[in-house]
DNA sequence: AGCTACCAAGCAAGCGCTTGGTTTGGCAAG
DNA sequence: CTTGCCAAACCAAGCGCTTGCTTGGTAGCT
């Protein structure tokens, strides 16, 4: 019965552990290469008991997703009320991605990045329709910025040059390293608002 | 006999024809969703056939990475040797790195991202030290502009920032649309080393 | 003759998922 | 406090299918 580190935003009910362990062998494996006999030795249960919990295998990939876009779509809503000027809510939405990428949810947020394409269509579907809310929070703050002259490049642009950014952090960051979590932060802002020396 | 466009710097040699084909598969759907039965429907052969020319699905895998590093390999250091300045010389590898992910090596730098984790321990070591190569012309350039000031970061970072934002483009940019490649890559440019209005 | 490229057929293993039955914990009636 | 009951959680076994890969043989070119 080994037990996994949970990720920040699932409970520990049955469904909770398999949630977390399904994410964290998804991410280590992918999703084809983990099997459903993976998954249930990993809660220490049989592999036929997981269809008591989900119907398909797949399903168990969008509720990792489905959980954690809700999770960091929440943190970043509080992120932005946590500020007052755009500069730093963009600092703030910075730090909180960040987070979610390589902090308490990193193996999840591995897993909707890469696993993306094994969802059904329809599921890609419901699951782009969660990931439009997260990005509007992005864009606002991005669009205030722009109008008060703080960059000139295109907002839409610019956000996907910032996804490109921290998506790519979970292969080179380490939490235990010279550069913080903070200071990567204000290096990507700068690269967004410029260097204010 | 379906004719597959091929890929930039793969020959149309029986096993060339294999590996676009095994290229364009595999960006599309994942080299575990893909059976050596697709790969051998995509150039109208037997599946049992495939391993005259391969001893493993694998194999092919790799083959694929191996020529694509390759081929961008030298496509940078031409990219290098053609500037004079190490800020154009920025320039000229931004763009030569963004003509392989979303140009002519589309697919097959979208697989070395994407299914790296698919190879063996021994594959990956190879592949990595091929790399490691492609990465030096890159350090070089990045460590001669933070010498003459060009920058206050550190150009190990930088380069991983780079990575990131070239390395996402597939998912968004298209070459059709208002934003061109060379507008796109005075962008990244700017991310490195500031506007200059 | 010998080499490259291929076909036709199929094997062994692993896969997602189903099935029918058993354990467990909680809770209300007697 | 016991009893009866129910739903949630799980087990043991295995079915049907797909997978990567093997085998033995053949066509065509040099």
């Amino acid at each position: 019965m080994p037990d996994n580190p949970s990720i920040h935003g699932i409970d520990n009910s049955p469904r909770g552990r398999l949630l977390s362990a399904a994410a964290q062998l998804f991410r280590a494996k992918g999703f084809d290469r983990t099997t459903v006999r993976d998954i249930a030795a990993a809660v220490g249960i049989q592999s036929g008991s997981i269809f008591h919990h989900f119907k398909t295998k797949e399903d168990i990939l969008y509720a990792v997703m489905e959980e954690v876009i809700r999770f960091n779509t929440e943190r970043l809503r509080q992120a932005v009320a946590a500020a007052d000027t755009p500069l730093e809510q963009l600092r703030n939405l910075v730090r909180a991605e960040l987070t979610a990428t390589v902090g308490d949810t990193r193996e999840a947020m591995t897993v909707m990045v890469q696993e993306w394409r094994c969802l059904s269509e329809d599921n890609q579907r419901r699951a782009l329709a969660l990931r439009d809310v997260y990005e509007r929070l992005w864009l606002d703050v991005l669009g205030a910025l722009h109008e008060q002259g703080a960059f000139r490049a295109d907002p839409f642009i610019l956000r996907r040059l910032i996804t490109g950014m921290i998506g790519w952090t979970p292969n080179w960051f380490s939490a235990n390293r010279r550069l913080s979590l903070d200071d990567l932060a204000d290096l990507i802002v700068d690269r967004v608002v410029g260097e204010r020396p």
